[in-house]
RNA sequence: GGGCGGUUAGCUCAGCGGUAGAGCGACGGUUUUACACGCCGUUGGUCGGGGGUUCGAUCCCCUCACCGCCCACCA
């Protein structure tokens, strides 16, 4: 005997122990021998996370497609695992250890450092994992992977020398994104722009030859800036060429305030003339707009500042060597070197109003390019990296999705891929971090017959670079390139290369050791090979043959730049094919309100919780049926408790089942049937699964969620088994056979169609209801074939129909007679057909039951002052002489005549509009005739039965 | 500056060429042995404003208003 209602807390672990039991989530399991492969990789999350709503939401709808794929037959891999998250991961251990109050991260050095980080992982990477399985994601488990397990970092190590063999990867020294405060380059992707209320500066730059006074312009030209501080680096003054203001002025010399620097006036048409004064300050280090102006005129470049974001010029040879030595300088220098970004700025501010530079301060709101992760402004900042060629591996992975090899669901954000990818940057792949995958890239110094007179400028060495996959691989390189009677070696620390540097420097050169690039590569780095390297990739195994490419990507808008573009140009590049054939783009989880779920707005759900409180299956079926595409998702949690009494209204649907015997009978065939209530269900359970299918197809997950649901709730427990109550509980034993196995059938197929959205709860009561009839289930749920669609009997839809009616009719009508609910009623059918006699026979007691009629009489003429209803053909009389209000029930009918006149004159109207005859589709004019009579047969009845209440009266 | 999306019942949302639906709520009734996490009934909307296309528009087009998101180098 089931539990009254169904305890997800308790039942949830036993299943979950069940499929593990059953493997039922490996690859392949279940699968219909020579069934094509169904795939789906995971969006790996962070190991550094614990689950918040989008991933709960994400891997609903991945489970929901997986599991009825499986239950088709296919070979079905989800592949899951986890990310590495370089700074992310960096940045939680390090706030750990400064809780703990242990030593900093370069303290302990790298490799303590390390390990540290790779303890913190065993101890609590798990834990979104195993969030997942409490959500029920039927990943094969066995397989999980880690973005640097030893195979995936051999797969980034490969495609990296792959792509720097190709050309596809170099070192280059341009202005990156810097961090200040994280102390490492970012990729654009990682900038997000901050509206900031800021000022905008407007300087005089005296110029040179001229005697500067403040009241005399043409002794100066007016810059602005929102960021004075940089122009301590300034190398020029642009001009558009056309500005006629400045014309005279180009190709003349200003000297930098502060500094003395003699710096030209270009003519370059990135200035703006209606910006500012329309004279702008270059300044190539420090900002990406004058870098590039810079470069087109060849100014030089003076990096300012450190990497901290501190005013850095004491010993800076690039800053001083071109100045003339002078008070003003070194008073300069003295107040400026060594403050950080945001003092710097106060204090050139003071300095230029002090002497009569400053022009005036303007108010000024712009955006401000910030760190995601520190969020602090990021420093244009000029340093080697190591790039990508995004553009060149960009080119095929728009054609794919142009030729429609991969589609977007919706198919809207595909302009949003092409927006991104036709105007894509170099991608800057180094990072200044410790955690993640070290660049397998060796320097060693220039080829000794190369070194001239001069082998050493400013104290560094020329390099040279070896890429190769192994130390092994790179010494060998190594030998190759430096003459033979020099040894190589690998520097085994910081230290060993410093000692041995410092030899070289002077001389000792038997030796060369090399030493590996420091830096790390961006985490989305090895992400992008996630839908191969998980496969095994660069091994041609069977999984990769037989799993790649994948059938969809289940993920969330915001990182198709960061990670599904990336995945296609990897994909195609080392694959040769699209990585995946769909990508389905979902919506982001917002709160009720629809804020963005934030920590700091503190408006955060945890899915957990809502797990715990209404079980995984409310939750994971609330978010399927709101998972409407192309619309964010505002969670309300009454919501999640709507659809745990969904689930429970199921329990008690199969209690139902248990406790009037019905069970599933093995050969039972629907189709055969002969109660009308019986051969309804199943067609009405027919027309839900072709429904479903098609939503399913279509990825519209909130239209299969409530076919589903309505199917349950509205048919078969509303009125399919108000129905079969009477005969479950009468003497015909046949109809009550037939109805028995009929009401198990159902459950069984409900179960199979729901159980994709609530694998919890349909395989605890697969289980138990076949435990309760003896029955052996020879297989779990979650691998049992998918239902076919099959017979629909258009009859038995038409006569449940107008039983539905019927009964709804009467009860209304009881309602608003204010019949109360306990009395019963007799019910007199007036005037019946054939039809309706028929009808009425068939149903009786159901109607009965029901409508709470004491008996059904079928009379010639309706009895005198009784309500009548008019259902189809049918007129039903509650003779409620005394107790129904004669007048209130003729302004019924009247109400209701109305209403038909008002139906019938608009389709009138329709029906008798020349264009509208001429030009609708011929099915919509069918469609409104049979309205009209309809209709027109209703008001006959209707009017008859005013007629007769009106001639009594 | 460019692009995308939204505005439908009190709330959260579906629908997207033939005059509107769900869940939650509200109101009234109901403890009838599957289920009060229930059952029965009722209420509730000029589908953001304006224009156009069409026989017909919540649905297509234009425009305005407000809200949100993404991208962009503007001093």
């Amino acid at each position: 005997m089931l539990e009254k209602t169904f305890d997800a807390a308790a039942v949830e672990p036993r299943i979950a122990e069940i499929w593990e039991r059953a493997g039922a989530f490996k690859a392949g399991a279940g699968a219909e021998v020579g069934a094509e492969t169904f795939t789906i990789v995971i969006p790996p999350p962070n190991v550094t996370g614990s689950l918040h709503m989008g991933h709960a939401l994400n891997n609903t709808l991945q489970d929901i497609l997986v599991r009825v794929e499986r239950m088709r037959g296919k070979d079905v891999l989800w592949q899951p695992g986890t990310d590495h998250a370089g700074i992310a991961t960096q940045m939680v251990v390090e706030r750990q250890m400064m809780e703990r109050q242990e030593p900093g991260r370069r303290e302990i050095g790298r490799e303590a450092f390390l390990e540290t980080i790779w303890a913190w992982k065993a101890e609590s990477g798990g834990t979104i994992v195993n969030q997942l399985k409490r959500l029920g994601a039927s990943c094969d488990w066995s397989r999980e992977r880690f973005t640097m397990d030893e195979g995936l970092s051999r797969a980034v190590r490969k495609v990296f020398v792959d792509l720097h063999k190709k050309g596809l990867i170099y070192r280059d020294k341009r202005l990156v994104n810097w961090d200040p405060k994280l102390l490492t380059a970012i990729s654009d992707l990682e900038v997000v722009q901050v509206e900031t209320k800021g000022h905008l500066w407007h300087f005089r730059y005296p110029i040179e030859g001229e005697t500067f006074d403040p009241e005399y312009p043409a002794t100066f030209i007016t810059v602005a800036t929102t960021r004075p501080e940089t122009m301590l680096g300034d190398t020029a003054v642009a001009v558009h060429p056309d500005d006629e203001r400045y014309t005279h002025l180009v190709g003349r010399h200003v000297i930098l305030p502060l500094v003395g620097r003699r710096i030209p006036i270009v003519a370059d048409a990135y200035s703006d003339p209606e910006k500012g004064s329309g004279a702008v300050k270059i300044t190539p280090a420090h900002d990406f707009n004058d870098f590039e102006v810079g470069r087109r005129h060849g100014l030089p470049m003076i990096n300012v500042m450190n990497a901290e974001g501190a005013i850095d010029i004491a010993e800076n040879s690039a800053f001083l060597d071109t100045l003339p030595a002078n008070d003003e300088l070194v008073e300069t220098m003295t107040l400026m070197h060594g403050q950080d970004r945001f003092m710097a700025r106060k204090r050139v501010v003071a300095q230029m109003d002090a002497r009569g530079f400053l022009a005036k301060i303007e108010p000024h709101a712009h955006t401000v390019p910030h760190g995601d992760r520190s969020g602090v402004p990021i420093e244009p900042y000029l340093t080697d990296q190591w790039y990508v060629d995004a553009a060149t591996l960009a080119s095929p992975a728009i054609a794919s999705v142009r030729e429609g090899r991969t589609t977007f669901v919706p198919k809207n954000w595909e302009n949003t891929y092409y927006q991104w990818m036709e105007n894509i940057q170099p991608w800057c792949v180094s990072r200044q971090l410790w955690w993640g995958h070290q660049i397998p890239a060796w320097y060693g110094p220039e080829h000794p017959d190369r070194y001239g007179a001069a082998p050493i400028l400013n104290g560094q060495l020329p390099r040279e670079i070896f890429v190769a996959e192994s130390e092994e691989d790179v010494l060998k390189k190594a030998k190759e390139f430096y003459p033979n009677d020099i040894e190589v070696e690998i520097a085994k620390d910081e230290k060993e290369f410093q000692d041995w540097r410092k030899k070289y420097v002077h001389g000792g050169r038997e030796k060369i050791v090399l030493q590996r690039d420091p830096d790390v590569l961006d985490t989305w780095f090895s992400s992008a090979l996630w839908p191969f390297s998980t496969l095994g990739w660069p091994d041609e195994t069977p999984e990769l043959r037989r799993y790649y490419p994948t059938s969809v990507l289940v993920t969330g808008f915001d990182i198709i730049f960061f990670w599904v573009a990336r995945m296609m140009m990897m994909g195609l590049e080392f694959m040769g094919t699209e990585p995946f054939k769909d990508v389905y783009i979902h919506a982001l989880v917002r709160d009720e309100k629809g804020a963005k779920m934030s920590k700091s707005k503190g408006n955060v759900i945890d899915p957990l919780e809502l797990v715990d409180e209404f079980g995984a299956d409310a939750l994971r079926f609330t978010l399927a049926a709101m998972a409407a595409q192309g619309r964010d998702i505002k969670l309300a949690p009454a919501r999640v408790a709507g659809y745990r009494n969904f689930a429970t209204k199921l329990w008690n649907a199969a209690r139902f089942a248990e406790m009037n015997g019905c069970v599933s009978v093995g050969d039972f065939e629907p189709q055969t049937s002969k109660e009308t209530i019986n051969r309804w269900i199943v067609s009405s359970l027919n027309d839900t699964i072709a429904q479903l299918n098609f939503a399913l197809a279509g990825y519209r997950f909130n239209d299969a969620a409530n076919v589903v649901y309505r199917f349950v709730w509205n048919q078969y427990c509303d009125w399919y088994l108000e129905f079969a109550k009477p005969i479950l509980q009468g003497t015909d034993s046949e109809a009550r056979a037939e109805t028995r196995a009929t009401a198990a059938y159902i459950l069984d197929e409900i179960l199979k169609i729901l159980h994709p959205f609530m694998p919890f709860i349909t395989e605890e009561l697969w289980r138990s209801t076949a435990a309760e009839a003896g029955i052996v289930r020879p297989n779990v749920l979650a691998l049992t074939r998918w239902p076919t669609d099959g017979f629909v009997d258009q009859e038995a839809f038409e006569e449940i129909n107008w039983l539905v009616d019927l009964v709804t009719e009467i009860r209304s009508v009881r309602v608003e007679m204010n019949v109360p609910v306990a009395s019963q009623i007799p019910l007199a059918i007036a005037a019946a057909g054939a039809l309706t006699r028929a009808r009425v026979e068939t149903h009786r007691a159901a109607i009965e039951r029901l409508a709470r009629i004491s008996a059904i009489d079928l009379v010639d003429n309706a009895p005198p002052a009784s309500a009548q209803i008019v259902v189809g053909e049918t007129v039903a009389c509650l003779p409620l002489e005394g107790v129904i209000d004669v007048s209130a029930e003729r302004a019924r009918l009247g109400k209701e005549l109305k209403k038909l006149d008002d139906e019938v004159g608009r389709i009138d109207a329709k029906l008798g509009n020349a264009q509208f005859v001429a030009k609708a589709p011929e099915e919509v004019i069918e469609e409104n005739r049979d309205k009209r009579e309809e209709y027109l047969t209703r008001r006959v009845k209707v009017a008859e039965a005013l007629e007769r209440l009106t001639v009594r009266a």
